[in-house]
DNA sequence: ACGTAATGACAAGTATACTTGACATATTGA
DNA sequence: TCAATATGTCAAGTATACTTGTCATTACGT
């Protein structure tokens, strides 16, 4: 599963500490789901679309 | 978080079964999701859009 | 009424998604 | 150059999402 998190971070110069204090998750949890260590949970892609107000396929897609 | 699972899965006249067949899941998954004892994890929400050629926010919503 | 299919639920095990804490390296800015 | 910030990663613990197996209850068809 790949995402547009980086990019969708870099668009709005936050740190990866930025953007988990604005989802109230770890640093450690969006690096690893950048770096693609594993997916977020459904609810946390649900907050992850809503703050970017995106669609969680606009943002993950399956491959 | 709601779903609408089992509304989807009556308009096709498909057991729980037939769904976890589809979906390559267990019926107990299935079971579990449309009873809300948990949320799918991210890839199972994809395949589920999928399978019913929907959106997942068409399907699973926030509260 | 009977047998079968469908659903709900529990238990115990495994895999994945999270946590905090720590540390090394890379990048940035004055 | 130096210090601060940002990123990547590891370890160990907890929570959640799955598995298979099993059983009780409900609904359905004949």
């Amino acid at each position: 599963m790949k995402n547009r998190l980086k990019i969708l971070r870099a668009e709005r110069n936050w740190s990866q500490a930025d953007l988990a204090d604005r989802l109230a998750v770890s640093r450690q949890t969006i690096n690893a789901i950048e770096t693609e260590k594993y997916d977020p949970s459904l609810p946390l892609a649900f907050k992850i679309a809503d703050l970017f107000a995106l669609r969680i396929e606009d943002i993950f897609m399956a491959i």
